[in-house]
DNA sequence: ATTCAGATTGCAACCGGTTGCAAAAATTGT
DNA sequence: ACAATTTTTGCAACCGGTTGCAATCTGAAT
């Protein structure tokens, strides 16, 4: 079907190995051989074979792109940023889906099959047994916005969540609220409960603080409103952490529609910064994940990995930054 | 580095045709030699590597998924959706950035290197050029979210758009508006073209009503308030179809900026029905596509184009629905 | 026990490339 | 013009599988 080297041999009148090494780069082949190969293979339109090439390289410049968050705007942001990178690489990403995907193996199986150079994991809610089971299969992994280890099993690129939670209280308690609430995502999730501590940690150190806590069921619209709903009907804080945009955003229409407004009765501090935070309607307060530098570095650390297999575990953080909009009542 | 078959073979005691026949179905291999490959295989860990197969059976299962629309969150779920559905199907979606991309050459080569079985081009502003080169070169393809032709030169997968603007000028009429305005997407883009066709066959069919039209640069919020403001310098009409539902919601917000609020002062409709739309504080009324539907197809198509490669193109049709909700006054 | 069809097996060639090696060609120095 | 280098080239083996074919094995029927 495709056209093949040895067409491309033939009609050049060379050797198979010649029409190779005119594709592969630091090989060493005569300008005039060259130009003969380049000549035909654009008559006959051929291009080399990526895959039968990888069989003997043993690389396919192919990476896994793996993740599980199919449900949060930012993520299209973040893969709209990886697939750009990988491509300005030269890497080519295999999409996996892991929504309700529990079982690490057979996603394992399938990437192995697929024989990626490289998996990236693209998640804060995915389980660390994913990333560590590349990582035991010996395939070089590194789980993006993953959790902060100061002794990580496998390379890891994000923020320090317990750092943000405590510059969320920081920035809540620089506004004078006394009494402040922490609306985090999903219990179970590494970010969570990350963010809650560093959070508590500066709430209990100040003087005279209330501190209210409750978790969403999901890091999503829905939950987020659901629990802000909850909140309203007791007595609810002065001002909420919220455990990402998107739930903030539900907060914010639970507030909205019980008559109430941010920030005149109740602020918001979200975190993430995703496109829709600065939509004028929206003007969410929040903390800024540096989410382009996050992925260039997950890159590049994937591609580091490629050359040296048994490099050692790294953990790369980068700071955030609170995004001043108008859901928090000035300073 | 990873087990291969002829080790699994000398392990097992058989050659290594008995352990290729064990992971193909339909192959004849008797229950015995079966256990014996297995058995062999687990204790190595051997999973057959799909990219040396596909050398033979010219077979990647690898399906080029490629879009441009890295900014609308409609595509977040249209991602979601295909990447599951082409893994339930034993596909892999090879995720292709087409973002300021203008040259199908370049893309269509990289896709023929990884010897993707089919591509799905998946967008609806994406230049038809793409999926044509795509298939010129006889790489199965889809075109999802494209435009409907009654004589398409590629399989394409999507609704009727003239359709949706005639329904949408319906549901405007039928609420009694007689001061209409048709705040399309980019001008360039087919999609805009056909719902602006059948938006104004239906509104001039009309007695008495008056029209105006504008375009906005892009499917995007800024774009779609950025627009909504200009019209609302001038004399604004009563109510709005616009381009798609993330143009609405920035519509919305300039109307609610420039202290108006919908439907009291301005009715919008929009398109697409994504998630964010029923979010309480959007509310927004809209025309459904139905996304499920319409990427399940598409993969169907795909899979049936790559048993049969010259299948006659074909277009599939899905109709819309009026998703009524708090933007538009009542009837 | 013999025959025969059907099932199972291994051999060997092939898929589309890459690459070490030795031979051939081109270049350099004298 | 000749030897010593350096570059370029083709051969052939290999990457990890698949598959047509002929040989072997199996079990049922006679």
């Amino acid at each position: 079907m495709a056209v093949t080297l040895k067409e491309v041999a033939e009609r050049a009148g060379v050797s198979r190995s010649a029409v190779s090494r005119t594709y592969t780069d630091g090989a060493s082949v005569s300008p005039k051989t060259r130009k003969k190969v380049e000549k035909a293979a654009k008559e006959l339109g051929y291009s080399p074979n990526a895959l039968a090439s990888s069989l003997t390289t043993g690389r396919t410049k192919l990476i896994g792109l793996i993740s599980n968050n199919f449900h949060n705007p930012l993520f299209l942001e973040v893969f709209d940023l990886f697939t750009r990178r990988l491509q300005e690489k030269g890497l080519r990403p295999l999409l996996v889906n892991l929504t309700d995907e529990t079982d690490p193996e057979s996603s394992l199986r399938m990437l192995k099959q697929y024989s990626v150079d490289g998996v990236i994991v693209a998640s804060s809610t995915l389980s660390p047994e994913f990333a560590k089971a590349f990582h035991d299969a010996k395939i070089p992994v590194v789980h993006s916005f993953g959790r902060f280890a100061s002794a990580p099993d496998v390379h890891v690129v994000g923020v320090d969540n317990v750092e943000c939670g405590r510059m969320a209280a920081r920035t809540l308690l620089a506004r004078g609220y006394k009494y402040i609430g922490f609306l985090g995502g999903p219990k179970g999730a590494t970010s969570t409960v990350d963010r809650r501590a560093g959070f508590l940690e500066v709430i209990w150190q100040a003087k005279g603080i209330k501190v209210k806590e409750s978790n969403a069921a999901a890091y999503s619209f829905e939950a987020g409103r659901t629990a802000m709903l909850k909140e309203l009907k007791g007595t609810h804080a002065e001002a909420y952490f919220c455990g990402d945009d998107v739930m903030s955003i539900g907060a914010l229409s639970a507030i909205n529609s019980s008559g109430l407004s941010a920030p005149k009765d109740i602020g918001i501090i979200g975190l993430n910064d995703m496109e829709m935070a600065k939509w004028e309607n929206i003007d969410l307060t929040t903390i800024r994940q540096p989410i382009k530098q996050i992925v260039d570095s997950s890159v590049e650390l994937v591609m580091a990995a490629l050359e040296d297999s048994n490099r050692h575990p790294e953990a790369r953080l980068f700071s955030c930054q609170v995004i001043e909009r108008g859901t928090l009542r000035p300073i």
